[in-house]
DNA sequence: TACAAAAAAGCAACAAAGTTGCAAAAATCT
DNA sequence: AGATTTTTGCAACTTTGTTGCTTTTTTGTA
């Protein structure tokens, strides 16, 4: 009996995964809270650890899926092989993102931010190429990382 | 003997995978030409297809391990899970590579083009963040796909 | 031109990442 | 509370990437 208890919904309408129109399960509480708990952007392997051994591994991949269909994470690019993915601040929503920051990469702790310090950079594109979507990748030093153990 | 002969060698020195100080083999040279010969740039899946079977997988991977170090390439940031690369053009060397140009990623076509408009996004990073790099992917629909099948 | 040393390729085996179909479990709706 | 819909877990599989070692090719030199 007391083993039935609806997690913490205190008030259904006001939970994020409800007002984006998906059911509520464990794996998706968890691992939406993973990301809102995280100043930075988690890569699928990320989750995995994080998460522990309670997930399978599908679940994540259908999870992640889901929340960038749903417009509730971003994907962000990266050179080498490990998309993260982010929060999405804005009014992105079901089919379309939309995202004016920069991604920042430390190459010191290898975390991977969101800024929130919008750019538009001046795009002189050649005759014929027509922008749909811009995304500003920087490497360089975090916060963290510039202040402690220079 | 006639089976013997070097490829194309007419001046040795004017090679420019000897001028990187790199033995000239044949799947060096194969992979420098699909580059080379190729607009856009190529992911591992895509030389292996254009290569046909003639290499193996392990030669590829670690021919273009080899190009990346030596400033040959650099690879292109993806969001999906196929990183590009493409031909260095200005003064990249082993162990810095210096690119000041567009990534552009056609949504139609899916081929990613280096632009060689230079951008200096007016950043404004957060107090304690250092940039060092700079990579500007821009999505839309590029000149081929604009002008052909509207 | 031939030969030894060095470098790269090929092979095999493996590890990691991602996908698909389906049955069992759970969330939702009424 | 029970039927329906959705999601999860599992298993099997494909793709992608890595590592060690032997054979082959390239290179530098006699």
């Amino acid at each position: 009996m007391a083993d039935r208890k609806p997690i913490e919904s205190t008030s259904t309408a006001q939970d994020p995964l409800k007002q984006k129109g998906l059911s509520v399960t464990g794996s998706r509480r968890k691992i939406l809270q993973l990301f809102m708990q995280q100043k930075g952007a988690l890569s699928h392997r990320d989750i995995e650890k994080k998460a522990g051994a309670v997930f399978d591994r599908v679940t994540i991949y259908r999870t992640l899926q889901t929340f960038l269909d749903k417009g509730i994470i971003h994907a962000i690019p990266s050179a080498g092989n490990a998309v993260r993915y982010a929060l999405c601040q804005g009014q992105c929503g079901p089919g379309h993102h939309d995202h004016q920051h920069i991604h920042f990469i430390c190459s010191r702790c290898k975390h991977t931010f969101c800024l929130d310090h919008s750019v538009t950079p001046d795009l002189h594109l050649p005759k014929g190429y027509q922008a749909q979507d811009i995304d500003v990748l920087v490497k360089g030093v975090c916060q963290q990382c510039s202040t402690t153990s220079k």
